[in-house]
DNA sequence: GAACCGTGGGC
DNA sequence: TGCCCAAGGTT
């Protein structure tokens, strides 16, 4: 087995991004930019990074801060457990370990939101543990370049590319060894049509010598999307809104929307009237709808949103409104965080 | 271990 | 346009 190890650091000193959490290797930084960037692009986390440090510069700002108030700073990003898992270890950490981060893989590992990819990645850049990194990347450029089909969906799978890995791994730099595999992976070695012909490594590379690099890696199964159907109540009752923290294990925990009655399939506003849920908000008050709606199918990993929104006036209140949503000055609105669909709509009626 | 959790860019 | 997929983790 040809060890990459040496070529990949090599390239990686020369070609390297100049990205802001390289500037320190403070175990903090690091994991909030490891965070960040768990299924996230790195353009995409750029700007957030800069925004979340600047806010919360350690763990005990993070940890003082109110969760609504850090959901607000994530708001765009997606996958909010992230910032929820964040918070809870900030707290953690503050109160259990004097507000000290912790330094190697096992400990680590322990704390909510980080696994194996994250633990070994702040373990190897800030403390110079041997701890390899098997991210979608690394998995990639090893499947190519040693010709393996197994999947990283299996423990066995896992092992495979664990064990080339723990070869390959430098100890003198494996932080470096690390990053460079993934930067490789990122800028070189990239899913489709990779430019082979100007790369380093191709000629001990099993993919690019057998023709397979459009077969390698396995691909992952993909899932299937459900389709949802959201019917989102835009009420307006003088100068106040209703809105309402999603607290369901569901899409979009602890981020807040408007009423929302969710149907079994597209309904019309007329259908839309006669449902229970309906009736039950509005009771018999007199409502002012406006014509204009706004539609959108918004497109989540695993689920399909076909979405409709509703501006409806109201002079009088009901029970049911009061009882179980906040109603909050229309002005305060951009204080919560709120789903990308919703900001959309909002976009939408201040054009 | 399969299903679930967001969003945006590229083609 | 629809599909892929990106520095994954939890349940």
């Amino acid at each position: 087995m040809t060890n990459i190890s040496q070529p990949l650091i090599e390239w990686y000193s020369r070609n390297k991004r100049d990205l802001p959490w390289r500037e320190t290797k403070k175990p903090y930084n690091i994991w909030v930019s490891e965070i960040i960037l768990q299924q996230t692009r790195v353009n995409q986390g750029i700007d957030y990074y800069y925004r979340f440090i600047k806010k919360y510069p350690d763990l005990k700002s993070l940890a003082s801060t109110h969760i609504d108030e850090l959901l607000k700073v994530w708001q765009g990003l997606g996958y909010y457990s992230r910032a929820r898992n964040m918070h809870h270890t900030a707290q953690y950490l503050v109160n259990k370990n004097k507000g000290v981060f912790y330094s190697n893989y096992d400990d680590l590992i322990k704390l909510k939101g980080i696994g194996d990819y994250t633990a070994s990645a702040i373990a190897s850049i800030s403390f110079n543990q041997a701890t390899p990194v098997l991210d979608g990347n690394v998995y990639r450029v090893i499947a190519r370049v040693y010709g393996i089909a197994e999947s990283t969906q299996v423990k066995s799978g896992i092992n495979k590319f664990k064990e080339i890995l723990n070869k390959l791994i430098a100890h003198k730099n494996p932080g470096d060894f690390n990053q460079a595999i993934m930067e490789f992976g990122a800028l070189q070695c990239v899913p489709k049509n990779p430019d082979c012909e100007n790369c380093i490594i191709k000629s001990v590379c099993f993919a690019y010598n057998k023709g397979l690099i459009s077969d390698l890696p396995v691909k992952k199964q993909k899932v299937k999307q459900k389709v949802r159907y959201f019917n989102y109540l835009h009420i307006i009752y003088n100068d106040n809104t209703f809105i309402e923290k999603r607290t369901e294990k569901d899409i979009w925990n602890s981020l807040y929307q408007f009423p929302l009655i969710e149907t079994k399939k597209e309904y019309s506003l007329i259908e839309l009237q006669k449902n229970k849920d309906w009736l039950q908000i509005f009771e018999t008050l007199n409502l002012n709808i406006e014509k204009e709606v706004f539609t959108k199918k918004h497109i989540l990993s695993h689920q399909v949103l076909v979405a409709c929104f509703y501006k409806i006036r109201i002079i009088q209140t009901t029970d049911f409104l009061i009882n179980n949503y906040q109603s909050i000055p229309l002005a305060k609105l951009d204080i919560y965080s709120i789903p990308r669909l919703i900001e959309e709509y909002l976009e939408h009626i201040n054009k």
